[in-house]
DNA sequence: CTGTTAGCGCGTTCAC
DNA sequence: GTGAACGCGCTAACAG
C-alpha cells in the first residue's frame, strides 16, 4: 500500500503539502495540488483511516443499537438510518441486544472504545429508568422509547395519543369489552398503555389488560391462556405492537375465532401482512422512515452543535382502518 | 483518558509488560500480572482502538453488504451473523446497496479503507458475473447469490433442487398451467426459474414465465397486468421470492381472485404472514439463521486459514405445505 | 521475566 | 506557499 510519503516523492512535495490537499485546505498553489492529485491518482493511494483516526481523534462511524434487528419496526428505522449515513459519508456498526441490559452495556462500551462519533439506541427499560446523556462519552440520540420527562434527544411516536385514538376507533365502533396485550419491559408498551387506559376511563369503561413479554410467540400463548381462562370473549383486542399483534392473529386463529365476527382486532405498526389478510387489520401505522432520518439528523446535529438544548422529537401516528375493527352488521 | 504508559507507571513496570497481560501473552509473572490488573481497573484504562490498529494492521471488524436490509430474508441472515460476531467479539459494518453496482462498489471501497477482516456478501448481478475473490485485499463470503461454477466462498441455497421440489408439488396436486414470477435481477431467481424450467419440461407442461423487478410493488403490478391481458387464469402461480410473494397476494386481492379455489399460489421464503393469511401459502422456507451463521463461521474460517481451498456450502430449502396450493375438491 | 525503543501512517505545528 | 519534525497510543523486536 502506498503511503503518504509515497505520494509526497512521486509528486516532489512534502507530505504536508498532500495532506493539505486532501484535507482540502486553503495555502496551497494550484500547480501543487494538480500534482498531488496526479500521484495520488497513478499510485491508487488510499489514506490509512487508523492513522487518520489515531492523529485525529475522529472515526466517522456511527453506532445503532437496537433491540432486534427482526423486528420490521427496526428493520425499517435502520434503513432509514443507512440511507443517510451513506449520503454523509458515515459508516454504520450495527448492534443487538435483544432487550438485555448485559448486551446493551457490552455495546454501549464497545462504543466508547470505538471512539463513535456517535449512538442512535433503543434502551431497555432498565437503562431508560436511569438514562442520563451526560454518562456517555459520545452524543446519543433514543430512538422509540423515551420518558416524556427525560433529559434526552430523542426521536419517539406520541404514543399515548396513538393509542388514545386507536381505541377511540374501537369505542366509536361500539365495542365495550375491550382488551389490551401490551409489551411490559418497554417504556413504549407502557405510554400505550395509558394512552388506553385514558380512552376508557373517558368512556366510562372498564380496562382489561394484559402485560406480557413482547414477542410472537408469547403473545400467541397469552392470547389462548386468556380465552381458555374466561368465559366471556371480550368485543375486541388491541395490541401494543406489531410483533405481539401477530401473535394474537395466530392464537385467534387457532382457538377457531374470526374477526371481525367474533371479536374486533387492531394494533400498532403497519406492516406487510396487516394489508393482504382477510380482512384487513386496523393499525396505527409508525412513520418509521421518518423516524429513523430524524434520528440521524438528531444526531448529526448534536454533533456539530455539541452545546445545543437536548431536542424530543415527537411524531404522529398515521391510523389506517381496515376491516378487522368494524363490528358486522349482524 | 487514561493511556497505557499510565498504567504503566501506576503499576511500577513498563509498557511492554502492560501490554503482554492486556494480550494474554506468556512470559509474565503472576505478580506483575496482578499488578497490572489491578492498575487498569484503578484508572479506568481501556486500550485505544485506533492506536492498537495502526500498529497491529488488523482490525476485528467485518463487513456486512446486502442488497435491502428490510428484506425479511436478510433481515433474518443478518440477525444470525450480527450473533456470532458478538460471541467473538466482533464488530459489524452494516451497509445496503439497492441492487446498485455503484453503491455496491462503494462500499466494498469503503471495506478496504476500513481494512476490514472479512465481508459478507450478497453481490449484485452485474458483480456477480465478474467476481474474483482475488480482487480483494479482505477474504469475502458470498451469500444467498453465487454461480455454481465460480470460485469463491459462498453460502446459498440449492435453488435448482428447492424450485423443482416446489412446482412438483404443485404439479403432482393436477396444476397444469403454472406461471413463474421470478426475479430478473438475481443469479437466484435464475437458478430457480431453471429449477422451474426443469420440473414443467419433465411434467411435459409448457413454461409461463414472467421476469420483474424483484420487489413487491412490481410484483403487485406485473400480476394485475398478466391478468387483465390474458383471458384464460393460470391454474397456479410462483414466486421466486418472498417480496414478489407479497405483490401477488396484494395484485390477486385487487383482482378479486381467491386462492386456492381460483387459482393455486406458491412461493419462496417463511414470512410469518404466510402462516396467519387464510388459507395459508405454501412456501419454500430458507433456513435463514442456518445460513447466516454458516457464512460468518466460513468467514472467520478464511480468516484464520487464508490459503485453504474456496468452499460452497449449499442448503436444502424446506417444502411448507399449506392451504394456498391444495386444489379444492369440487 | 522485564524494560527500552523504534516505528505503524498520518496531521499539524512552526519555521522558512 | 512550503517542508521538516514531532507525536497520537500502541505493539513487538531486542537487549538485558
Amino acid at each position: 500500500m502506498a503511503r503518504i510519503l509515497d505520494v509526497a516523492k512521486h509528486a516532489g512535495v512534502s507530505v504536508a503539502s498532500v495532506s493539505r490537499v486532501l484535507a482540502g485546505l486553503p495555502g496551497v498553489s494550484e500547480v501543487t495540488r494538480e500534482r498531488v492529485m496526479v500521484s495520488v491518482k497513478a499510485l491508487d493511494y488510499h489514506p490509512d483511516l487508523a492513522a487518520r483516526r489515531l492523529r485525529s481523534r475522529k472515526t466517522d462511524t456511527l453506532g445503532l443499537i437496537v433491540s432486534d434487528i427482526r423486528n420490521p419496526y427496526f428493520t425499517e428505522v435502520s434503513r432509514a438510518i443507512e440511507d443517510v449515513a451513506y449520503a454523509n459519508g458515515l459508516r454504520v456498526l450495527l448492534c443487538n441486544t435483544d432487550e438485555d441490559p448485559e448486551k446493551e452495556n457490552f455495546y454501549l462500551d464497545m462504543m466508547r472504545d470505538e471512539n463513535v462519533a456517535g449512538v442512535i439506541l433503543s434502551p431497555t427499560l432498565a437503562l431508560l429508568s436511569r438514562y442520563r446523556a451526560a454518562d456517555y462519552a459520545f452524543p446519543v440520540v433514543l430512538v422509540d422509547r423515551c420518558e416524556s420527562n427525560s433529559d434526552a434527544d430523542a426521536v419517539v411516536l406520541d404514543n399515548v395519543d396513538a393509542a388514545q385514538r386507536l381505541v377511540q376507533h374501537l369505542v366509536d365502533n361500539g365495542h365495550r369489552r375491550i382488551a389490551f396485550f401490551y409489551g411490559a419491559a418497554s417504556a413504549t408498551g407502557r405510554q400505550r398503555l395509558q394512552g388506553y387506559q385514558n380512552t376508557l376511563a373517558a368512556a366510562g369503561l372498564t380496562p382489561i389488560s394484559q402485560a406480557l413479554k413482547p414477542t410472537t410467540e408469547e403473545a400467541r400463548v397469552m392470547i389462548r391462556q386468556y380465552l381458555e381462562r374466561h368465559r366471556q370473549v371480550p368485543d375486541a383486542v388491541v395490541a401494543s405492537s406489531g410483533l405481539i399483534l401477530l401473535g394474537l392473529v395466530e392464537g385467534l386463529r387457532e382457538a377457531n375465532l374470526r374477526y371481525p365476527d367474533d371479536l374486533a382486532l387492531a394494533g400498532f405498526d403497519d406492516m406487510p401482512w396487516t394489508r393482504v389478510v382477510t380482512p384487513g387489520i386496523t393499525v396505527m401505522a409508525q412513520p418509521t422512515a421518518d423516524i429513523g432520518r430524524s434520528a440521524i439528523e438528531l444526531l448529526l446535529a448534536r454533533i456539530a452543535q455539541p452545546a445545543q438544548a437536548m431536542r424530543r422529537i415527537v411524531l404522529r401516528g398515521d391510523l389506517c382502518i381496515r376491516g378487522s375493527s368494524i363490528k358486522p352488521a349482524a
